[in-house]
DNA sequence: CGCATTTGACCTGCGC
DNA sequence: GCGCAGGTCAAATGCG
């Protein structure tokens, strides 16, 4: 028992954007590459599920697996990296983007600094099976990514009913389905459909497998990754009713690279965000970010927090407005002294995805 | 003592 | 049906 009870589930009761039950999606161990002048490249990935990339300048943000169909891909052109995680931790925001199909992209020049991969689950139907599934969303300074597919195109969970149990009853009440979780192990009646929380997934390179985000983590497992020399963690945020889970694992072909994917939405505000001095760039993203970025709990997004502050062309102390071009700047005390450094963070151009899942999901890989 | 980590067992889904 | 892999549980252990 020990020291149980976080809070399983919750996360802000995500899970639009499903829809991968009408086929349109494929599995893991699909995908294909085509990046040659920035088209798009796309692959999935057991762990990763599907990534989808594109150029600006393409006009195209990939889809699902190889058969997507719809205007759910196009980006606007002037989407920011906020707008991605708008659109894939808030159902609605993602439902949004969906709905609005854009004009190609324009000129900007693609860094492909950093991979987000967030998967909208299938729900209960709700605003993102309107919008279809995830869409991939691009901004001139990251390459993004993002999936739907947790779901056969029968419908079927494709991960563990226990575990579905768990986020499903976690919208109600979390704690007690975590105490309950045990005493009802072996229990399937809330054999309902598995409700995944979106992720996003970060790909930076750094010594530490595990990336300061400001908030408290709690690992509760571990597992030996095929192919790979290197485990991968498995944490859950220590608040309770914060179901946000996180995992972390490294890429056994560049070392230096940390694959860290959050998945849920924190219904608190980061810890390190009422800090003063540890966590500066928490607490501007805390203070910069606009309401649609809140999560509902009223916390803030500290993946994003975590991105920007790892984010290598980001100078130390920016504000996340700088991600939102249209965004006033936001009203800021003075500027506090730049926090420490945590570790050194750069994300990877996302021609190293292909070294991090080469086998299991490239088509054409031996 | 409380909390976090470790680690083997267990459960589930998927592919063959 | 079986084996594999991912994901989680939970007792044991460690640490501050």
């Amino acid at each position: 028992m020990s020291s149980r009870g976080v809070g399983v589930g919750g996360g802000g009761g995500v899970g639009g954007g499903g829809g991968d039950h009408h086929g349109v999606y494929h599995q893991h161990g699909h995908g294909h590459l085509a990046r040659a002048d920035g088209a798009e490249f796309v692959f999935s990935n057991n762990d990763m599920e599907s990534f989808f990339f594109s150029q600006p300048g393409s006009g195209v943000v990939g889809g699902g697996g190889s058969s997507r169909t719809g205007a759910d891909e196009l980006m606007p052109p002037n989407s920011s990296i906020t707008d991605y995680l708008q659109g894939f931790l808030d159902p609605s925001g993602l439902a949004r983007h969906l709905d609005t199909p854009c004009p190609p992209a324009e000129d900007a020049p693609v860094k492909h600094e950093l991979s987000l991969d967030a998967m909208s689950h299938d729900s209960q139907g709700t605003s993102g099976g309107a919008a279809g599934e995830g869409a991939a969303l691009l901004t001139p300074n990251s390459s993004v990514s993002l999936s739907s597919s947790d779901r056969e195109g029968d419908g079927q969970p494709r991960r563990c009913k226990k575990k579905a149990d768990d986020e499903v009853a976690a919208e109600g009440d979390e704690k007690d389905q975590e105490n309950s979780t045990k005493a009802t192990k072996p229990n399937k009646k809330k054999a309902e459909k598995r409700q995944r929380q979106p992720r996003v997934a970060f790909l930076t390179k750094s010594e530490v497998d595990h990336l300061e985000d400001g908030y408290r983590w709690r690992k509760y497992g571990q597992k030996a990754v095929k192919n790979s020399p290197y485990p991968r963690s498995y944490y859950r945020c220590t608040t309770p009713k914060c179901g946000v889970k996180k995992r972390v694992e490294r890429s056994y072909q560049d070392p230096s690279t940390v694959i860290t994917t959050y998945e849920g939405q924190h219904t608190h505000h980061s810890p390190a965000s009422l800090r003063v001095g540890g966590a500066h760039l928490f607490m501007a993203g805390a203070h910069a970010l606009p309401p649609h970025l809140m999560p509902p709990g009223g916390g803030f997004r500290p993946d994003l927090m975590g991105m920007m502050r790892h984010h290598p062309t980001i100078p130390s102390g920016a504000s996340p407005s700088m991600f939102l071009p249209s965004m006033p700047p936001p009203q800021m005390p003075a500027p506090s002294p730049p926090p420490p450094p945590l570790q050194q963070h750069h994300f990877t151009d996302y021609a190293l995805l292909q070294d991090l899942f080469p086998s299991s999901t490239m088509p054409n890989n031996p």
